[in-house]
DNA sequence: CACTAATTTCTGAAAATATGGAAAATACAA
DNA sequence: TTGTATTTTCCATATTTTCAGAAATTAGTG
């Protein structure tokens, strides 16, 4: 296969990959091309690669630098900005875990831990279902919760070697 | 805190949830309802109790019957169909994980078996990026892949126990 | 069969989201 | 300053997604 088809389809899959994890297509597209890319690129180039506007790129890579994925490089003797992805993979997985995580598993805790509390008969069968699955659900989240705090400060390595230990 | 106000809330804060996983709002929300209601309900008092139309309710709770969360409940003597949800989370997110892993993660990894062979120089700055990024993200998604089928055969307690001991 | 209850599909409308491009703001150099 | 390159904001428009309600289909009943 020839490099520039192959570059298409993964920019192209990596979007629809996206678009399914909340992040949308042409965010996911720009990390795309800026993975693959071995030099850093400006806006411009990046505007012309996918055929997007100033403001949508703009935008985008701001997003992307929010997330913690991109950096903004500035290269001496240049006016203009140039970006750069991370592209140790496992670095770009805990970034986004830890930004997910805070985003939204963190607040889902919060109010399951607020619902915790319900007035009445502890013996109705609709209080008593719905204290039980907000139980269940909470300790399941805490779990998790925790083994992704583990799994983002710790090294690859490490995590790996545990990982494949246990799964044997 | 009341019970009614409590179910709304989690109703609602299921929905938000769901809508950042690829899951529309409307179906997380009539899996919240279920999974917090003791008995099986009825498309009907699904349409009451969200205020949806017919036609959503039917559409969406087939989807969740597809993906598995959802059984339909026979009633005998009775002409309409009931529905109930799955309640243990431990199976409700194995549930979930087999199923995105098979729509998504999957076919991701092989399109990335696909891109492995790149035509041209291999010394080219561009093609040795390239390369080197989808082999990284095909490496890291193949050890995701083992870990999460492990995960969905494994028994919670197994794997709790295990996992508490390698977090600890 | 015919009649009715219940489910499913379909369609256009509405809401939400993404996008392009111009205009404004900013940064830098002379 | 002033002029120019670059970035950022803004908002009208396009696209996508969600949704209600009607119509069509299916299944149960006498």
């Amino acid at each position: 296969m020839k490099l520039a088809e192959a570059q298409q389809q993964f920019i192209a899959s990596w979007g629809a990959f996206g678009s399914h994890w909340g992040i949308n297509r042409t965010m996911a597209q720009i990390h795309a091309l800026l993975m693959i890319s071995p030099d850093p690129l400006s806006q411009d180039d990046v505007m012309e690669q996918l055929n997007i506007s100033r403001g949508n790129v703009n935008m985008n890579i701001r997003d992307l630098i929010d997330w913690g994925l991109v950096s903004r490089i500035l290269i001496p003797g240049e006016r203009k900005e140039y970006f750069s992805a991370e592209k140790d993979v496992w670095k770009v997985a805990t970034q986004i875990i830890k930004e997910r995580k805070k985003r939204e598993l963190d607040p889902m805790l919060r109010l399951l831990d607020q619902l915790d509390n319900i007035e009445g008969d502890k013996k109705d069968k609709h209080i008593k279902q719905f204290t039980e699955t907000i139980g269940n659900i909470r300790k399941f989240g805490q779990q998790a919760d925790r083994m992704l705090d583990t799994m983002v400060k710790a090294d690859e390595n490490w995590f790996l070697g545990n990982l494949l230990k246990l799964f044997k």
